[in-house]
DNA sequence: CTAAACTTTCAGTAATTACTGAAAGTTTAG
DNA sequence: CTAAACTTTCAGTAATTACTGAAAGTTTAG
């Protein structure tokens, strides 16, 4: 393929998947990045990542910040050169681990809380409302710490072992 | 419980409920309307709707007609009344289908177009760059397809079969 | 120490998304 | 048919979120 094809196709694969990333909750200018470091061979610069994404130096800054926080990027220094460089996490299962773990600390875990605390306030309640009100808390509570922990199981687990036992068993 | 004290803590529920619904991509009133729905015995109708959660007329159809779309709630009418009333699906286990369907069709399907399509056009390329991007979008991609085989199969199953089973694997 | 090379912060603004409320549209009873 | 009872739409606006760019801060070489 030509280069000027492919350094094309590249940036409308970044510019889709900072679309996509809009989707589920985090930002596009984020995602964009995480997919220019993921598919990039060697560690970029803030000001490599600037110009390619036509973003200012403060946006770059603060989206890369919460990259790292999030586990997805990680900073790299080279001995004799004061500038940093980040490097995306390639590896597609570690990826996973990953944002699984992030979205349970900042989605499943307060959602845990918030029902738990609302249906233990309200059972053995005669009045229908509040009955109905203690028995949804509670099996929303229920489902979501099971599928919790199964989560937490399956993120914990070696990739090439479980990938092909759940298609197996989920004919 | 005294009903006012039930009554600030339904609203908690809600309020809350709205909040953490921003977090996973939809908008805060639709996730209310959402939750207010399901904790509600009977159906309730826009105008109720709209002094529970104290929005207006279009805000309340909107958020309705999309909850509606994503097939969370459903319209009901009385024989001899004129008005539309609102009621969630209750059952935990089919609410998470739903969603999973839902999301599917929202996120992943479009994510692995887009990742088909790239990893497609690049395979034995020599240049580094090319390579590696042939290699990610490729991994991203199986990954991808084999987390929504996995999910649309297990979203298939009955309830009581598969959560057992996956807490018991995944020990 | 100073100056250069870099990173971070943050006030102001732009862009996006959510919401209001009135007007238009639709359905049904009579 | 008309009028009442309802639902939907949509232009304008409010609220939120993302971004810029310059200034302030930090680190290191010399």
């Amino acid at each position: 393929m030509k280069d000027e094809d492919f350094q094309a196709l590249r940036n409308e694969f970044i510019a889709q998947w900072g679309t996509l990333g809009g989707g589920w909750g985090i930002n596009r200018t984020m995602a964009q990045i995480h997919a220019l470091l993921m598919v990039s061979v060697d560690p970029l610069d803030t000001n490599v990542i600037m110009t390619r994404l036509k973003i200012s130096r403060g946006n770059a800054n603060a989206n890369l910040r919460d990259l790292v926080g999030w586990g997805l990027i990680r900073r790299v220094t080279y001995p004799g050169d004061r500038k940093e460089y980040f490097e995306a996490e390639k590896d597609v299962w570690t990826i996973f681990c990953t944002i699984a773990r992030e979205r349970k600390r900042r989605e499943i875990d307060p959602a845990l809380n918030l029902l738990r605390e609302s249906s233990s306030q309200s059972f053995e309640e005669k009045d229908r409302e509040q009955q109905l009100f203690g028995e949804q808390t509670r099996a929303l509570a229920d489902f979501l710490s099971t599928a919790d922990q199964i989560m937490g199981r399956v993120a914990r687990s070696e990739k090439n072992k479980v990938i092909p036992f759940l298609l197996k068993r989920f004919k």
